[in-house]
DNA sequence: TAGCGTTCTAAACGTATGTTTTAAACGTTG
DNA sequence: CAACGTTTAAAACATACGTTTAGAACGCTA
């Protein structure tokens, strides 16, 4: 019976679920409000109704989702923290990289949640100056922060500044890798192609590992 | 006399360097032709009578510089290459990978001409989807593969694919650095300023070649 | 100076935008 | 059923957009 007219609150789910989609392959500006309604199948005064302005639905978006990628990096953290207490020995560099860089890398290679789209939009977020996201940079420099005396203990060679700077090139690796992702087989003349998130997760990780 | 009212040319260039600095700054869609032309003041439709449309101005501001930073890429490639030969050595990989980078770095940290301007808004465009850039990549692609045989020799246990992979991510690490400079005082906390070009290039040089 | 192509100006065009408004439909609670 | 708060609907709002047009101003050459 219902099946026609989807039931009431999942229109507001329709709607965050459309635009992270729209957001994630275009600028904040490209993306109009009846581009997302039409699309979610709601009506165009929605959008205005549940996040109050269009403004409002980009920092939705991004906090639906961010808390919990985070967690998961702080999670594996605290894992591999476990682990090496109970080797008696510290935590590996690779262990670290791969702490911070698995969640977005696995969560851009899952096939069946939105997940992989919600990665894509949040690289681009990061470039959207205009669209105040200076919070969604702060939550993640606050789960740095707990990483870094990490860093700090197993690479006692390197001054702080230096960690700061390793860990901003791998953000770089990591940001490019997912927006570009479908470039690398036009660049390599379709000799690379998109691979499975392990293998992915352990050429970046390789590659950041050697870096520091 | 003629000091008040700027000589006819000039008025293209004000509008290249305008909406250079403005596209740099901003998503394509976001930055509007009356903004550039006011800010270059200059009349609304001079944006078409030089360019066609807001779309072919984009390509201009690209045109403009692209062509000559690639060369200097390919110029530094030569120069390291004739030193290898009269030493009777191959080039090393810390020359190919500064060769590529230096350019665009070196760039980003001038202060005196645009180019500066330049180097983020070519960042940003590839983030473009929407402006038709793929002759933007390509340029970029032909550059590379001409370095891609001396990686192959220098680095033979690598193959083709990871060499464009190591590639790749050199790209991301220096997108990153340019699109997000300002950000790194934030995320150390201060502690890490901008330095000079030198020293940036170094930084991302060394990050690079033990990546590779 | 007369003519002509180039450059600049002002105004208007049609369309698309984000947002607001007014009211209808809905679903739960009394 | 009646009343209420929530959600959806259609229309209109004012504004901003990229582009076009028609003509004036300019600078050079004959």
């Amino acid at each position: 019976m219902n099946s026609k007219k989807p039931s009431r609150q999942d229109a507001r789910e329709r709607i965050l679920d459309v635009s992270e989609e729209l957001f994630a392959n275009a600028s904040f500006a490209s993306v109009s409000v009846r581009n997302v309604t039409t699309r979610a199948d709601v009506n165009l005064s929605a959008v205005n109704y549940y996040f109050g302005s269009k403004q409002g639905l980009f920092q939705a978006v991004y906090v639906r989702r961010a808390t919990l990628m985070n967690h998961e990096r702080l999670q594996l953290l605290h894992e591999a923290d476990e682990r090496a207490q109970a080797a008696g020995c510290d935590v590996s560099l690779r262990e670290l990289i791969s702490a911070m860089l698995t969640p977005p890398i696995f969560w851009l290679c899952d096939q069946e949640k939105g997940y992989s789209v919600y990665i894509r939009f949040l690289a681009r977020a990061y470039l959207e100056e205009a669209s105040d996201m200076s919070n969604v940079l702060r939550q993640e420099v606050d789960v740095f922060d707990r990483f870094v005396p990490y860093f700090k203990k197993i690479k006692s060679g390197l001054s702080e500044e230096d960690i700061y700077w390793h860990i901003h090139f791998m953000m770089g690796v990591m940001h490019h890798t997912i927006n570009h992702l479908h470039r690398i087989s036009l660049l390599s003349h379709k000799a690379c192609a998109v691979e499975s998130g392990e293998q992915l997760r352990d050429r970046l990780v390789n590659f950041c590992c050697d870096g520091f």
